[in-house]
DNA sequence: ATTGATATGCTCGTGGTGAGCATAATTATA
DNA sequence: TATAATTATGCTCACCACGAGCATATCAAT
């Protein structure tokens, strides 16, 4: 199998984020085992090596074929209609990650496998199509971003200490003192409230670097078998403290997961992206929880809606929600003229538009 | 030259989009041909073809090579060093563009060449490296996105009216209401102040398939060379009457300059990355000139100051500039601190934080 | 009828922001 | 030397978005 002679030095794949959110859980498209067209991918060892249990979740990928696709998107577009049926999803080009040793085959000869993410938004459907997909829990790949019920159990029993212990192992003050600023920025001091909620990205590199996800301990010994043990020495000794924190996916799908998180939360902000998961009828309180279950926060409930409304963001159907347990809400359909009307929906620079 | 068994058929290529602001005018660094190791492209035919004069201004580019290079923007880095003497510069991904058709070389059997963009900031310097690279304004390509000095001319002369004969020319009443909606959402509709000034891919991208810029023109021509004239229907009428509003640029370029300026001018508002652009030393005033260029927009002078001092964004040096017409002013550098300190200096979903 | 649960309306205080007036400190010029 | 021109800087005022919380409406279950 291993070729290594005219074969490209890197080869371009699409990789797709496919995210629903439902009953208040967000959730993303995974498969067990990798598909379409390409073989297996050497499972790092099975069971010698790093994954406890099965094999791990991967995001749905498949090779870019220019013959077939006049672009990027439609690519993308085409093999996630075929492998889960979704048809007119929203879909925006995430980013591209071509990392070495993203994918264990190019220990093997082959090329490097430069990816192009998308995340495309949808609601949840019963996966149709060709793959063995399912949906997952977003939040069991990343735990210490749901701060919905506060803060998540997971940064005081592993992240906090870990991340001190890994602060106090640098070799020199100033190292410690980069480690340190780094853990601010990303997960914040204090600790009362969530940090900020965009940096989902920030904080998954972290914990790599700092040898708390299994990744990381996966990666550094295909490292090290490639290399003949000249892994970069910094990684080692945070490897071997590797606790695990979180469900782990193949290849480096959960950065790109991370990735994902944070470019919609920030979107959310400024963009009406969230109506794309939601059915085209909805009551105020289902969209309020979407938002919060993408954010991992949770909202205060009337300036929500004033929010929203102020906004013009929605009008309402003119029907009720039938059978809830209180009082029933009324429903709303998202306006879509407000595309059309306002520029963006609050960017906004300082003070633009005046002259001097 | 074409080869075309056994080659890949896709290959990934890293583009840069330099930016410099010097006297009150964002540059981007050019080269007049292409460079790094790959064959001069298919001039589209030089004289009898498209472009006026020479040959048009190509952004730098290189190929992706994953033996020589960890990561993608390692390999970035390294040969916008070789090839401009530009060292630690701010780098940022932007898009990766897989358009057929990017490259007439593919004409040719060449590869897709899949391209990586990368945005890069840093301070105008004499271009040192290798190549024959120079700066160049980015409104001389993007003449409509310059509002500093009220509505650019080019709207009124060329854009509009011809946008307009664009919508009629639409097939059907409903071709019509998009075109229109288009139109309406990237360019604005009354047409008092800029439109969403972040809109800036859309409105290229609205240009290019109204046939307005000359990129389309030539696409076409080639395309129609490409397959036997099976061009598509749609855009064949507008591009005939293509007026070639800017300075057109190689390839996509000038597509993923556009990318750049939007990026930018999103990011200008709720990340510090303008000081990427100044020395380290500067006045107010300096700061919102550069400001101002970028999102080619006027501001408000004293709330500038105002915004900038309550966040905390910068420190006084100390000194006062020296030599000016009126009252000196003083010089300030930029606060690094704030990048640990403030979350993110200005997302903010709706209510963030409280509970229920 | 009462309770519990949810939806919805309203208010109050605070802070950010658009707009503009006023003053200070220089250089150029009459 | 006085005056104008020019730029920097300080300050105010009105408005609006937003955080926080109180109050009321409308349903189901008991």
């Amino acid at each position: 199998m291993p070729r290594k002679a005219d074969k490209p030095a890197s080869a371009v794949s699409l990789t797709a984020v496919v995210v629903a959110v439902t009953d208040e859980v967000p959730r993303v498209l995974v498969a067990r085992r990798m598909r379409h067209g390409l073989a297996t991918p050497a499972q790092q060892g099975e069971g010698e090596a790093a994954m406890p249990g099965d094999s791990p979740d991967t995001l749905p990928y498949g090779p870019f074929d220019p013959a077939q696709h006049r672009t990027l998107e439609l690519g993308l577009r085409d093999w996630v209609a075929e492998q889960t049926g979704l048809e007119l999803p929203y879909v925006e080009q995430l980013y591209t990650f071509g990392n070495q040793y993203r994918d264990p085959r190019e220990l093997m000869g082959e090329p490097r496998l430069v990816s192009v993410a998308y995340l495309v938004l949808t609601h949840e459907t019963p996966v149709s199509g060709s793959g063995e997909a399912h949906w997952h829990d977003i939040y069991a790949f990343l735990p210490w971003e749901d701060w919905r019920a506060g803060r998540p159990a997971v940064i005081d029993d592993v992240i906090r200490p870990s991340l001190a212990r890994w602060i106090d192992a640098a070799r020199s003050p100033a190292a410690k003192a980069r480690r340190r600023e780094r853990v601010a920025i990303s997960f914040g001091f204090d600790g009362d409230g969530p940090a900020d909620v965009v940096r989902t990205l920030d904080r998954y590199e972290l914990l790599y670097e700092a040898g708390l996800v299994l990744e990381a301990l996966r990666d550094h010994r295909q490292m090290a078998l490639a290399t003949g043990g000249k892994a970069p020495r910094q990684s080692r000794k945070a490897v071997e403290t590797a606790v695990g924190v979180g469900a782990p996916m193949a290849l480096d799908n959960r950065r790109i997961l991370a990735a994902a998180l944070g470019r919609m939360r920030g979107k959310l902000a400024y963009r009406p992206v969230v109506f794309e998961l939601l059915p085209p009828d909805f009551t105020l309180l289902q969209l309020q929880r979407v938002v919060e279950a993408l954010t991992g926060t949770r909202l205060h409930k009337q300036n929500f809606r004033r929010m929203i409304q102020t906004a013009e963001l929605v009008e309402p159907v003119g029907r009720y929600e039938t059978a809830a347990r209180g009082r029933p809400a009324e429903l709303f359909r998202f306006r879509r003229d407000v595309l059309t009307e306002r520029p963006a929906v609050g960017v906004g620079l300082p003070a633009m538009r005046a002259a001097e």
